[in-house]
DNA sequence: CCGCGTCCGTGCGCTAGCGAACGTAGACTC
DNA sequence: GAGTCTACGTTCGCTAGCGCACGGACGCGG
């Protein structure tokens, strides 16, 4: 397994020469593996995460098991802001979406970096603010728009944050991240495949229009798109 | 209408005596009628809000018309945290949902302060933290539970930023603010009403068993109270 | 090449919530 | 005290999504 480079992390590749060569030392390699639980709900966080090929998904468990995914982080972002934003925990769990590399910083070097107020600082609350876009947009997509959208939507987010076409998914995992049955996601991904928009496979989704996936998606992912472009803070989009 | 006084709101009750004199002459009171629309989605700040008596909805408005209630905040916090999480705007709308008071702080103002890295910063990162489980739970409870209990939450969330167990609130209203049909509202609270847990005329509604609502609701609204009392940011309850 | 486990497709009955329309009663106006 | 408006109640047909159950198909290991 490669070092990843810090460069390969958005959050990290804003940072000023300076500062990269102060945090430089103190970023180790943290490898993702699927499933991988990088913070459980409450737990308290020693280091924050910076992903450079991996996603991971912010969602919350209920009482009966039951779950949602409240937000999505890639090689834009980091995943671990209760570490800076003070409240120590989230009653969040986060957990590896697709298997790769990051790179994770112990929790008093971020606070000392945090604490300098420079740009650093700066960039991790616009990058806080980009979440909670995140969040809102995806409490009203729940709310409003159907498995079919939402389905869109969630691709489009997975996508912006891999290098390539294919993802490696079932729709079990879909149906969880989602918080809908399996058999919604089936009937939903059934519909794309028959038109032509993507190639499902046990597990390996190629997207073969992603013009198309973007106009049968709902409004919510343009919205958070637009909004993460405007704070600088997005992934290319392919 | 008599002047608010600042300790009615929590965050600025729990600055020191030091910051608060140098806020305090740049507070000014600020009604808020029902209705009032605090800001736009999109329109550049040039004030926060501490509410005192008032409460705000933070809302998304879709293409359609369509709406859906991210967030609410009453006399525990403030309007407006984009202006120092550095993004200037939000995609989401403002709303007041109880006419009240507040008081307003000029944006360089309160720059000024966040800036200087005192307990000033502290307190809204860590209330932005509190919104932020707000909303994360908001999409949770949108994806899985019942109107009823949705109502039973929303109710208990309103409750505890008000002085009395009384609100004024039409049922069109809730159910704009929760994203469903008026009807939807009315067979619940209906049902509530039934129970003798509250008592509704054309836009009053008593609570009359407190404890009854919230067994009544989903498990969201205690996820938010106790995190935001883990915080020591939430509202007595009565 | 056989067996088994994972992953995906399908069918069925059921309920919650939607959309639209209409009825009614309290409250406010003049 | 008659008219009017706003807020709430009720109905009906419809659809999306749920829970459950089963079956088939692909792929891996032996």
């Amino acid at each position: 397994m490669p070092a990843p480079n810090p460069k390969e992390n958005l959050l990290l590749a804003s940072l000023s020469s300076a500062e990269l060569k102060r945090m430089h030392p103190h970023l180790e390699p943290f490898p993702m593996p699927l499933g991988h639980v990088v913070y459980e709900s409450g737990r308290i966080l020693d280091h924050v995460y910076f992903p450079t090929t991996a996603i991971v998904s912010l969602l919350y468990v209920m009482e009966n098991g039951a779950s949602a995914e409240i937000a999505v982080v890639g090689y834009e972002g980091l995943v671990g802001i209760s570490l800076f934003m003070g409240g120590e925990t989230t009653p969040s769990r986060a957990v590896v979406q697709t298997a790769g590399h990051s790179l994770r910083l112990a929790a008093k070097y971020l606070r000392t970096e945090f604490s300098r107020a420079g740009s650093m600082q700066q960039l991790l609350l616009r990058y806080t603010q980009s979440l909670i876009t995140q969040m809102a947009q995806t409490a009203v997509c729940n709310r409003h728009h159907s498995v079919d959208q939402q389905l869109c939507r969630w691709l489009l987010l997975s996508l912006d944050r891999l290098p390539t076409l294919e993802l490696v998914m079932t729709q079990e995992l879909i149906a969880s991240m989602l918080g809908v049955r399996r058999e919604g996601v089936t009937a939903a991904a059934g519909k794309l495949q028959k038109a032509g928009v993507i190639n499902y496979s046990r597990g390996h989704i190629k997207v073969l229009d992603r013009a198309k996936l973007e106009a049968m998606s709902c409004e919510c992912y343009q919205v958070v798109r637009k909004e993460c472009e405007r704070l600088a803070l997005y992934p290319t989009v392919k």
